[in-house]
RNA sequence: GGUGUCAUAGCUCAGUUGGUAGAGCAAAGGACUGAAAAUCCUUGUGUCCCCGGUUCGAUUCCUGGUGACACCA
């Protein structure tokens, strides 16, 4: 059995080609963007549409409640339960999408690391507003000084989380930090996505232009009730809420969106970067592409 | 036409009591293990509008020019 990993930057023509590479397979396609795992949001993180649905199998696609918690540990955990349930039935499966840390947790694993209990994460979020980021650092320094040393200790979230783990366990957070490679029952094969920066910058200006024609600013009204939730922290939402609130036009507000999604996908690229068993194309290279494919395929046995 | 104010980084501006300059935004680079489209870090040389004058030295002061804005005719 064969996981292709079909990723890239935001914009760069993931959902396009993934609908022909699973055509070309016949194999379903696992979605691997964080957001559009909730419901509510196709239009702002460009959902593939119903028809583009309605051809090939798609798994974890407008799933989630807005307000359920979910994660990368939780998204490795459901994807390789559903390979154990199309293993019988598939020999390739595509995993198509950019969330970087939910790709490396399907490919790699992440450490099993206690999930942190709602009122320890309220209590840790009040302290960090009462007594301030200086307060919390002294404190991991006592209770995980190897994890101090390594922390960015201007990064609260990374701080925080720390100590939440530490209060919910009783041990220290590095004590569950193995950073080991898990081994996975079947090949994994990463195909990456790029396009020359102005290439992709223009693609992203024109979709968010034409996210707007297609109602992105009634669905970003319509999910107004749902704005503290983590799911709607996202780039197109957060930007028309600002709007909404009288705080920005609204063409600066389009602005900001577009500055975002090109900062997000500089970010994507720069976590792909590293990883160097990604096989790079250009997405118009749909012959190379499915030439590759092809090469590592699983066949019909 | 007259008077006044302004002209500094891609943008908005600060500043140099005369010793060639710095913030925010934009942009670029990077980190990343259970909230990740999140969160965080690093990076600022530019004819200081142009010509001339004063000066050891002018982006800073002075004359003139050009442009923008405001007010008066």
């Amino acid at each position: 059995m064969t996981l292709f990993v079909l990723l890239g930057p935001t914009a760069v023509g993931k959902t396009e080609l993934s609908l022909k590479i699973a055509r070309h397979l016949g194999c379903p396609i696992i979605n691997c963007d964080s957001r559009q795992l909730y419901k509510g949001m196709q239009i702002g993180t460009a959902t593939p549409t119903a028809q583009e649905m309605a051809s090939v199998t798609h798994y974890f696609v407008s799933q989630l409640e807005l307000h359920e918690y979910y994660s990368a540990a939780r998204y490795e955990a459901d994807v390789l339960s559903l390979m154990e349930t199309l293993a019988p039935t598939c020999r390739n499966v595509l995993l198509s999408g950019g969330s970087m840390m939910y790709i490396d947790a399907v490919c790699q694993g992440i450490d099993d690391i206690p999930t942190v209990d709602p009122d320890i994460r309220n209590m840790m979020r009040k302290r960090l507003e009462e007594e301030g980021l200086e307060s919390l650092l002294a404190e991991l320094k006592e209770k995980d000084p190897s994890y101090y040393d390594i922390v960015d200790r201007k990064n609260h979230k990374r701080v925080v989380h720390a100590l939440e783990i530490i209060y919910t366990s009783g041990q220290p957070y590095t004590s569950f930090r193995s950073r080991t490679s898990k081994e996975r029952p079947f090949r994994i094969v990463k195909v990456g996505l790029r396009r020359e920066r102005q290439e992709l910058f223009d693609r992203i200006n024109r979709r968010v232009d034409l996210m707007m024609d297609n109602g992105l600013l009634d669905e970003a009204r319509a999910l107004l009730p749902y704005r503290n939730e983590n799911a709607l922290n996202t780039v197109g939402y957060k930007e028309l809420f600002r709007y909404l609130d009288g705080e920005w036009p609204l063409d600066m507000a389009v602005e900001r969106i577009k500055k975002n999604t090109r900062v997000y996908a500089k970010k994507q690229m720069t976590w792909f970067q590293r990883d160097p068993d990604i096989h790079w194309f250009h997405p118009g290279d749909e012959t190379g592409i499915m030439a590759f494919i092809d090469t590592f395929s699983t066949p019909a046995s």
